[in-house]
DNA sequence: GTGAAACGCGAGCGATCTCTCGTGTTTGCC
DNA sequence: GGCAAACACGAGAGATCGCTCGCGTTTCAC
């Protein structure tokens, strides 16, 4: 049973009560999620233990399940606040874009923009990397990535014409994937050595784009 | 405690005794590795129990550990094995090139063979790719891992001779990424799709690599 | 044929994990 | 101040999983 109750004065179905949170609700439960992640990053999803999360926040597993009704419920919901935090922190994210703008530009910026998110957030890679995702983990994934393949599709289309939109989305598919695999490099690696694999994986996708638009 | 005989006929440390397998012995095992395969491919390996392996194979779970110490030693030998088998397929692998040979036709033949491997082989991507690897698993993935970087750079040598190996080793770590990210795209998809983006690896390892031979 | 060892079974032990529940404390509203 | 609801606790119920153990069956060398 999901509980939709994160956010007071909301109405809900008829056997959900409201649940009025109060302030010290709202902090323990910021305090659980920095928890979650916090564990997630160190053991993954499913190796993590509710009572892990309660223990390294501080609180009992009982006081845990006063604000989540499971542990996917933590998950959905760091998952969720980590998606509104990367749109409001980019707008519509790598959107606005004259078709003047030359593709390697394009790349860079939108490369720069995601590789620093996922670095102050390194949760969101292990929430969405690990193939130990349950249930409705996964719907959410999905959705996510779909999301994702079409902003680059949109993105992608004025530098190619011509091309059938089944095709785009294959190139769109192999971006995504290129840039989760330069992710995973750059999050591996530190300080120069990290600047020098945003560099390679930029090139990459520059390279790849570009023998398509010339084409 | 590591039960290392599988084959009859060696001499153990005194702590151990040779334990000389009979032909349904054998037959089992590979039972159970089949069985442990189709399970890994299923749920990954952690989320695997070994009751369940030894349901698919058709036997107690008590028949599973006369032949195996723990769930781990299952995945080592599977893993084993499957390394054993690429070996034989391919010989030594992507070896043998002269320098003649133009960067294209190198890519190409590299990648279809492992391509064709791991699509034969499921489990061995089920097995790499999970980040739910325990304990001695990881040095087993760690050394394949490393085995194939040399490999790549070796047989990226000839091609950029005047390239420092610092940045020979980021640019392997780089192809070996981007394979992975194909193989997974690759297997997500059957039939025409999946040869289009066989296609599209082979695209983008050939443009990334190819900058840097011209450079 | 006979004995020893390999094979096979399945109930169940011990550990672990998710989640509950009874009880006590704090907070906010009148 | 008083009361209801939100918050907090932690023991432990219930389930699962890795793995063991005792005992019965099959195989093989002699």
């Amino acid at each position: 049973m999901p509980d939709k109750t994160e956010k007071p004065g909301k109405q809900q179905a008829a056997d959900e009560r409201p649940v009025r949170r109060q302030a010290r609700g709202e902090r323990r439960i910021a305090q659980l999620l920095e928890a979650a992640a916090s564990v997630f990053c160190t053991t993954g999803y499913t190796a993590a233990s509710t009572n892990a999360i309660a223990r390294e926040a501080g609180v009992s597993p009982g006081t845990l399940y006063q604000f989540f009704p499971n542990k996917e419920a933590i998950a959905i919901e760091l998952g969720s606040r980590l998606m509104h935090r990367m749109r409001e922190t980019y707008g519509e994210a790598l959107a606005p874009l004259d078709p003047a703008t030359p593709l390697e530009e394009a790349v860079t910026a939108a490369v720069d923009r995601f590789i620093d998110f996922n670095c102050r957030n390194p949760v969101f890679f292990a929430l969405m990397h690990g193939p130990d995702i349950p249930g409705r983990m996964a719907e959410e994934h999905d959705a996510l990535h779909a999301t994702l393949i079409t902003r680059v599709e949109t993105l992608l289309t004025p530098f190619v014409p011509g091309m059938p939109t089944a095709e785009v989305n294959r190139v769109a598919q192999v971006c995504v994937g290129i840039y989760k695999a330069g992710l995973e490099l750059v999050l591996a690696h530190e300080g120069a050595e990290r600047e020098a694999y945003v560099q390679e994986l930029k090139n990459v996708l520059v390279r790849y784009l570009g023998a398509l638009v010339v084409d």
